[in-house]
DNA sequence: CGTTAGCACTCGGGAAGGTCGAGTGCTAAA
DNA sequence: TTTAGCACTCGACCTTCCCGAGTGCTAACG
């Protein structure tokens, strides 16, 4: 059996009005909507063909056909039209993006609120390739004998500062001297590496001062570890919206692995600009009936972040791909101000 | 009409009931829950008094009785039972509260989590009372001649670091002078008069000064407005396990309103340990068929933030209340560490 | 006068049945 | 290969009915 071009255009007319209604399409309705005129009879025959052919299938006998996730497949790699945003939503984006230069992390809090308020799906952020993140430079600044405040210059743009109160006292006179002891011998390692060092400096150094390292060693640990499996996640009351979630059940289920979560289950080591899966091509059982859209962006420093959303396989696709994309070029753009951030010169 | 204590029992059995179950409870399971034993019918008589007293109401005829906000009110004013934390209980959220310390922030929005996770409801924390916050110190890290890190000392133990992208080139040698400036001039006052005092500045200092340190005020005006109105909000998707959310239309309504939004509508100035709002009490009209509880904590330098759940005026007070106070309890320990952060000495 | 047994009554919820219409598959003719 | 026609299916929606939990009232009791 082949896949004829009618089939494809009525299978994208099956594919669009299931995205827009949430219910299956019967014959007539395709009738109506194809260009060329046919009677809805033969459009029942080539849906018998396509369903039998695993695009399509039928909730029951006697009720209109819906896309299956081989058919969105289709659809999304082969039918779907590009579409471009407008000058006035491209706008838009990078407004909400735009901000006095702030912590990566509000940035990718601040993008993930905006993608999923667009878009109407809930939506994900992530700072983290497969690529290590490491500290570039540490600054001490003395608060008072028992507290300090720690500044991380990590790699990929980001600044952390933590308050720590030590362990014991520390006469301000010898922060510099810490500072440049973890600035020579802990900066662009990754973590691990960076607890064998200080065994090495056990010996050479005064009890006193090796404990305090270790202190702020740990401290800087954390955060590194923290910022490795930091994945930020918004909007997921947008899925109370959709009819398959009406059921709170349901809702619930999603929700709670969408939630606040570390260890999340998308495609965290994406490489591509782009990538879909649809239903089942999840490996996450608990997204085995959504879909996921992932976008990837610039961090900077040889790093890339990944933007996504998450729905039903029903997705607008189409829609999606265009806003997703324009969030990721705004914000490699704004994270790599080669000229002004977020600026004109927005084709291409 | 009199309520007497019989009455009063009875009361408190049917919001203690109608708590656990969300059903209206009927005179005869009363009965069973009464001590002293009694017919329903006398029950019967009581309940009816006891509804036109203002204090039950009935859904329809023929069922039972469900309390009202007035009821609600009587039971959570004389009738609960202050429970007390098992000590395994305050020794959980204690485990959830201490970590190495880090910024108010991460603090307050794990303590967040952890409310919200314990008590299954949808949890608030705010780390701001009617004080204002104002920066104590500045610190500049020059990164390269465009960039700096600008550390920022708030009161009430904050720290915030922010990358700033300068406007213009800037000699590190600069940078101490800067800073000085930025710390004589510019600290323990209040953001508005940060702007009137940049404005005397302007014709002691050469323009390209002022630019700069225009720039950083802004960033410091930014980050304390954002200090100032910063709540967060975690775990809204317990709302879904309630029956009287098991409507995705009315989840979702609440949810907006909880949802990482900024002007928040609980009682933001609290005074006292702890304070409960029952339904038409609050102030807000999306949370006029919610309850609102809320602890506040101390978070040093004289200042006060708040912890709080929102539930269904079915909200079970006294668990909420004794879970509550603990976590207020540990935030304050936490954050004064007079003693050791989080050791022992919690009785009282 | 408070308490209790008894009884008729009310009303929501769920089961059972009926109708409607959108949509199908199939057949036969164009 | 396309189309008209037709019988058939099945979920959505409605009405109706029944059941039982729970009430309010009355009358009797201590």
């Amino acid at each position: 059996m082949e896949l004829t071009d009618r089939k494809k255009r009525i299978l994208k007319i099956v594919v669009e009005n299931y995205i827009r209604t949430a219910e299956p399409v019967g014959s007539k309705s395709i009738a109506a909507h194809m260009e060329r005129r046919v009677s809805s009879a033969t459009i029942r025959n080539e849906l018998a063909e396509l369903t039998e052919m695993g695009y399509l299938e039928q909730p029951h006998t006697s009720a209109g056909r819906a896309p299956t996730p081989k058919g969105y497949r289709l659809y999304v790699d082969e039918l779907m039209e590009r579409q471009r945003l407008s000058v006035r939503e491209t706008e838009e984006i990078n407004a909400v993006l735009r901000t006095r230069l702030k912590e990566l992390d509000e940035i990718i809090t601040q993008a993930g609120r905006a993608v999923s308020s667009f878009l109407n799906y809930p939506a994900y952020v992530t700072a983290t390739g497969k690529k290590q993140i490491i500290v570039r430079r540490f600054d001490l600044i003395p608060v008072d004998e028992w507290n300090c405040i720690g500044v991380l210059m990590l790699s990929g743009n980001r600044v952390k500062s933590h308050l720590i109160r030590m362990q014991l006292k520390v006469d301000p006179e010898q922060f510099p001297a810490l500072a440049n002891l973890l600035n020579t011998h802990f900066t662009d390692i990754p973590a691990p590496e960076m607890g064998e060092r200080l065994m090495d400096l056990t010996e050479q150094l005064p009890a006193p001062m090796f404990l305090l390292l270790s202190q702020l060693i740990a401290v800087a640990g954390d955060a590194l570890e923290e910022q490795q499996r930091k994945i930020i996640t918004a909007g997921s009351r947008a899925l109370l919206k959709l009819p398959e979630f009406r059921d709170a059940e349901k809702a619930h289920a999603l929700m709670s692995v969408l939630s606040d979560g570390k260890e999340n289950l998308p495609v965290p080591t994406d490489a591509g600009p782009m990538k879909i899966l649809i239903g089942p091509e999840n490996v996450a059982d608990a997204l085995k009936d959504t879909s996921v859209v992932v976008a990837s962006y610039d961090i900077g420093d040889d790093m890339r972040g990944l933007v996504g959303v998450v729905g039903p396989t029903r997705m607008d696709y189409a829609a999606v791909v265009a806003r997703l994309s324009g969030f990721a070029d705004g914000l490699t753009r704004l994270l790599n101000p080669h000229s002004d951030p977020l600026k004109e010169d927005q084709n291409k």
